[in-house]
DNA sequence: CGAGGCCTTGATGCACCTCAACCGACGTGG
DNA sequence: CCACGTCGGTTGAGGTGCATCAAGGCCTCG
């Protein structure tokens, strides 16, 4: 099921990981980075905890440490209500940044949660901050990935405030494979680490909702579903799903 | 209307406008900063950028030279969709930071509007990010303001993916109230600055619903509604009308 | 082989949207 | 000064998209 996690490969494996050597460097804090600077973050860095498939990152109100790197693997966050209620805040893959929100309190405000078999690397912030006092390109794209964030939830927010069950469904599929496609797996062919209920909880809708949307969308011959085994047949017919709810405009 | 604006000075008018001297220092940028370092951070800044009601102070697809520090009055934030849709992503109020979405890209996503008459302090980003490197606490604050930001909106996303029209306006209402009264104004009586349909696009509702879902509020007597007048009698239940969709959860 | 997790599909209900009428406040121009 | 149009808000009536409830299928794993 998670073949396509096996195309690409990290480095040479008896190399000790590094950011360096990291082929998601470019999606990561590095970016931007010479040799010597990345080799002065590589040293604050710790690599490879390894995160089993469904148990905790972090958890919501636990102290705030380190931000984590993925390595290898997928995640999702959530929030709960004191009443229960639980709200999936995000999806995350390699090489993007987890604990970013914990950092105005010093608390954690979600839980992060591993879908699959992962890797993370450790960033302890208190030494990020500091050694970006001498970097100024590592405060740079610090603050971008930060910035990055702000504007996905505001795409979120677009979505959950204004777009039907189907649009949000395609921006979804589209936000994924767009994602897929930068980290060099298919942009076409892809398999979901989520299940349908937390595709709902992430997109505002119920789990019945969801299945119902991609049913439809396999009906229209735009993408295949088999289980969480995604293809996309028509992408420019998806992305014209994204916005149609009012064609006239 | 804006009578409660002038129960709060900022500084005697005739001193020249500064971040030493501002009484929403606390709130801004220079928490934390000593006074040798609010001068230095101080000196960057441009001050008292008047911004008319209904004028723009940014727009999407502008360049980004500066962050924005409200000063006095209040803004609306909104993105637009290709089709013409549009969704108030968030409301600012004095001490707010404006642009933080900007710096990924280096370009706006987002418009941001004066929804009264009001003031900013224009803060060069890239001279913030130069005299950061010298003022550890001036970094660590802005890095704090930046993941508030973030959390703010998984708020929103947890608000719009999951929670009904009252239970939505309650929680507005309820920040609005804290944020008024951080500044020292009534938490339960001010004035609404933004429309029933500003309102509805920042909460994913129409503006019939918000509308419907004020007079509910005051039918049960815990708010009282005048046009924009927004006096709030019995918060405990207000709170409760927060968080109660699943009360047997 | 049975249990449980995940998904799909159908039937029904309801929260919110849509459309429409009306009201008051405000500004403008005759 | 009032007539008028505009804008923002309220309220009602009816429609609909999604939630809810329910049943059943597939796959995995013990």
């Amino acid at each position: 099921m998670l073949s396509d996690s096996s195309t690409k490969r990290f480095e040479i494996s008896h190399i000790k990981p590094n950011c360096a050597t990291c082929s998601f460097r470019e999606l990561c804090l590095p970016l931007g980075l010479n040799e010597q600077e990345v080799k002065v973050l590589g040293d604050v860095v710790s690599y490879k905890r390894k995160v089993q498939r469904g148990s905790y990152l972090h958890r919501t109100g636990t102290a705030f440490q380190t931000l984590f790197a993925i390595r290898r693997g997928f995640f999702k966050t959530c929030v709960l209500e004191e009443d229960g209620r639980q709200q999936v805040t995000g999806f995350y893959m390699t090489g993007e940044l987890l604990g970013l929100d914990a950092i105005s309190s010093e608390i954690h405000t979600c839980d992060a949660i591993a879908l699959e078999d992962s890797e993370v690397c450790e960033i302890p912030f208190a030494k990020l901050e500091e050694i970006s006092l001498t970097i100024p390109s590592l405060m740079h794209q610090f603050h971008k990935i930060m910035s990055r964030e702000i504007v996905r939830d505001h795409g979120v927010m677009m979505l959950l405030g204004s777009m039907k069950a189907e649009e949000r469904l395609a921006t979804f599929l589209l936000n994924l494979s767009r994602r897929f496609s930068i980290r060099g797996y298919s942009a076409s062919d892809f398999n979901l680490r989520m299940t349908r209920e937390e595709i709902g909880s992430y997109l505002g809708l119920k789990l019945e909702t969801v299945s119902r949307a991609f049913s439809k969308l396999q009906d229209e011959n735009i993408i295949v579903v088999d289980n969480k085994h995604i293809q996309i047949n028509d992408i420019e017919r998806l992305k014209i799903k994204m916005g149609n709810s009012s064609c006239a405009a």
